[in-house]
DNA sequence: GCCTCGCTATACAGATCGGTCTACAACCGT
DNA sequence: ACGGTTGTAGACCGATCTGTATAGCGAGGC
């Protein structure tokens, strides 16, 4: 069965702002990949701003639970928690649909920070960082706050990288220091504190150096 | 004495550019701001996208040697190389006229990997990553490509969460992350009796990804 | 039947987009 | 004084932009 128009209208134009970006994709291709004639859209929305900020919740709201079910899902095969977010950023940007952050690439077209879209779109950044914060609490690190901050920069980071590159090198090496980071931030259940398991096991995957 | 016609287009549309993002900055606005006729643009440039590369390439020739000062000048007060980076990062983000990096912007905006704008942004960025290669191997590191690709991860994520939140503080958490994962990729310094030994440095080091 | 309501279809407004064209003025070395 | 180069000034092109106005269609409720 068909969604409603103005859902339809907000997923083709969500689909259409994240493959071509915001001021790229205009109002007129968005009605006619949807089917949707113009009196609608501004029957539901005030403004092409309105719509825009409609998507961003939109997309908000299909990618929060994802995360939080990827999570539970990696961590019942006893994946720890906070390094399956790093697993579920490895799933999200192999989709071919991969187009970076989409709450980064608004705020990259907008950037005032009074701006309504950016505005919802760091709204939407911080779910993330409040839920890593959440995991970082249950694990017992040292201190949630500066932990989840630092996984969200690695997120970020690689993120933008692996769209820049097109290779998702980056987020293996995120992982990797996600990894660190989390060990440093946990209470030492080893021997001697301030010394740090190390463990150079991994086998000579994809060359590194070959494209970067 | 004022500027070449060409050089002054290519410094107004960098700061327009850059203010105000690639697609919703016109022609038309750069060159009343610069003063400059139409006809000028288009004998130097055959097309809007041909300025938004030259742009581009502006930026690193003006972004690289500032980096590179600002580390030396850092070092010369005895900061760790690796760490100034860092502390060159803080002080480009307090910067009033700071939009987040106008390389990820421009891979915002062009999506396409194809995309000469998108080349070129991701061409700038590899510079970074080779100058923090250059030190990681300088520094003794086991692992310089890994490191070097982490820290990059670190300051782009930083960057992004800096520019959406409009507070420094993903920077500051950054940094300490660079720190742990600098000294865990470092072979530990000798003053400390024969504890551990030390590290040999890592021929073709190319992924010795730490395991916890 | 009839009326309302949500939606479609289409034409239009006014602005702006990237890009082309012509005409002309200032400066250059010769 | 000469022609050539380089830049300016501004009209102009067709396309596209966001947003509005008008008219009609079809289904559900009464």
């Amino acid at each position: 069965m068909r969604e409603l128009p103005r859902d339809r209208l907000v997923s083709t134009a969500l689909r259409l702002f994240s493959e071509r970006g915001f001021h790229a994709t205009g109002i007129d291709t968005i009605l006619a990949e949807a089917g949707i004639a113009k009196m609608t859209l501004y029957k539901h929305f005030a403004s092409k701003d309105e719509l825009i900020l409609a998507t961003l919740k939109r997309k908000g709201d299909e990618l929060h639970p994802w995360i939080a079910q990827r999570v539970e899902a990696l961590a019942r095969g006893g994946r720890n928690r906070l390094l399956a977010i790093f697993d579920a950023l490895r799933e999200g940007c192999a989709d071919p649909n991969f187009y970076g952050c989409i709450f980064a690439n608004a705020a990259a077209e907008f950037h005032d920070v009074d701006d309504p879209i950016h505005a919802e779109a760091y709204r939407q950044k911080r779910w993330t960082e409040d839920f890593i914060h959440g995991l970082a609490v249950k694990a017992g690190a040292r201190s949630p706050h500066a932990l989840a901050l630092q996984l969200c920069v690695l997120i970020d980071g690689a993120i933008v990288l692996t769209h820049l590159s097109g290779n998702t090198e980056p987020i293996r090496q995120a992982t990797v220091a996600a990894r660190i980071l989390i060990d440093d931030s946990l209470p030492k259940p080893g021997p001697k504190p301030g010394a740090r398991a190390v463990r150079p096991v991994r086998k000579r995957g994809a060359k590194s150096g070959r494209q970067r």
